[in-house]
RNA sequence: GGGAUCGUAGCUCAGUUGGUCAGAGCGCCUGACUGUGGCUCAGGAGGUCGUGGGUUCAAGUCCCAUCGGUCCCCCCA
């Protein structure tokens, strides 16, 4: 069938029959950031472009052809597609800084990019995120890593089914020593780079690390270990420390220095070993100590993490973690004839008030066909209400699942089925 | 941006080398049971076979284009 008007390629439609399960998804990452003490902040759909440009950086893939551009008047916008930025540039908006100390925020928010659409990746996909702002020490760092690991323990993802990738990627400081080293063996191997490497070369050098098209070339690239200051250095020795005291397992991963001009020190990433298909990131973040700086604020550290919303829910599936079901009904209240009608339609209204899940018929149906929506819903009883019914003024409750029918008041009935609810 | 693949009823799909090919299952509706569901049985509604051209006596079935979906590269959540 042809269809007037589609969703937007690439984005998509939540109907009731999964929605539930982003609900539980949602509340299980509320308590959990409410659990380390973090704050839940929310802000706008889109942000001033220049904001992403400046931040994410104008040579990144995600600001030079992915951002989604509006323009009205004189003003340009984009819709977010990341969630750092705008956190930071809502923490100065708000002098968030002003009280000292470190801030914790999490979020949960749409993000936008013009990628093509393949399992796992949307133009419209959600996050789930957590910036911790104002906090310099590995200890941030650590703490954070294991907030995101338990996260997914706590959804029943065990540990096997993911990697933790860590890295760091050095500060203002020692990083341009290192990405000469790294200009300088592109350009000993340049021929043998793929063109998009070869141009990266110039702008971005340290990015051919993570092509997967030059892996061979460059695993034999210089590791940054030697090229890290001794602030950069003892902040990654005492990361690895302190994850070992927590427990966390990880792997080092060299070439893991992610796509956004913010990042410092540390840079992660969670993969899953199955689910995902192509785009198997469940998660990514890092350490950006110098944003809060260049969007305006006085010289901050911080650090966040992303986790896809939409990856989560797909792993979660492929493991058969264990996943609520969809909401059902207590009660379906079903009218035989005409003169039942409004009483029912009062009825349920009633057991609504009284905190019970109820719905009934609303075109006029057959008895029959009530009990079918009845049956259908899965509710757990069927109210009927006939003739003999409205003489007595009680109603018949039947136990769908029992068969068995009980009498009883229609003054009592709210609380005879509260009752029987678990 | 490049590539692969698919596009037949609400859903999942059959449809041989072009010639009753417009079908099945599920779902939905009605009835068997004049006030009662799930099972069974009997009926029924629903599709210009994504769209537009072309080839042919004849096209879901071949060709071209186009629009969508899915997946992959790139990159990322």
């Amino acid at each position: 069938m042809e269809l007037k008007y589609r969703a937007p390629e690439g984005m998509n439609d939540v109907l009731p029959e999964s929605s539930h399960l982003w609900q539980y998804v949602e509340a299980r990452w509320r308590d959990h950031c409410h659990r380390y003490g973090y704050g839940e902040i929310r802000t706008p759909i889109m942000e001033s472009a220049a904001l992403f440009e400046r931040s994410v950086g104008e040579t990144s893939d995600i600001v030079s052809k992915e951002m989604y551009v509006l323009e009205r008047g004189e003003e340009r916008f984009a819709l977010k597609p990341e969630g750092t930025a705008p956190v930071v540039r809502a923490y100065l908006e708000h002098g968030l800084h002003a009280g000292g100390g470190v801030q914790k925020l999490y979020y949960i928010t749409p993000f936008f990019r013009g990628e093509r659409p393949q399992k796992g990746r949307y133009r419209q996909a959600h996050q789930f995120g957590a910036e911790i702002i104002g906090a310099a020490h590995p200890l941030a760092d650590a703490e954070l890593l294991a907030m995101v690991m338990a996260f997914f323990a706590g959804l029943g993802v065990p540990d096997s089914a993911l990697q933790l990738r860590l890295n760091t990627i050095g500060c203002p400081e020692c990083r341009p020593a290192y990405r000469d080293g790294i200009r300088q063996f592109g350009q000993a191997n340049f021929a043998r780079l793929c063109s998009t490497c070869q141009s990266r070369l110039e702008r971005n050098p340290l990015r051919i690390l993570d092509c997967k098209v030059c892996v061979a070339i460059t695993a034999d690239a210089p590791p940054i270990d030697p090229y890290l200051c001794d602030g950069c250095r003892t902040h990654f020795e005492t990361l690895q420390g302190l994850l070992k005291t927590l427990g966390v397992g990880y792997v080092r991963d060299p070439r893991l220095v992610r796509g956004l001009d913010y990042y410092t020190r540390t840079t992660f990433e969670v993969v899953a070993e199955q689910g995902l298909g192509a785009q198997n990131a469940l998660c990514g973040g890092g350490r950006y100590d110098g944003l809060v700086e260049q969007l305006g604020g006085a010289p901050t550290p911080a650090l966040g993490v992303g986790i896809g919303v939409e990856r989560t829910l797909l792993v979660l599936h492929a493991l058969n973690a264990p996943l609520p079901e969809p909401p059902r009904l207590d009660a379906f209240v079903v009218a035989f004839g005409d003169a039942a009608r409004p009483i029912a339609l009062q009825i349920a209204q009633q057991l609504r008030m009284a905190g019970i899940a109820c719905d009934l018929d609303l075109e006029g149906r057959s008895p029959k066909a009530q009990m079918r929506l009845a049956n259908r819903t899965g509710a757990r009883y069927a109210i009927l209400l006939g003739e003999t019914e409205l003489q007595t003024a009680t109603a018949t409750v039947k136990d769908l699942a029992s068969h068995e029918q009980t009498a009883v008041t229609q003054a009592e009935l709210a609380a005879w089925i509260r009752q029987r609810l678990p």
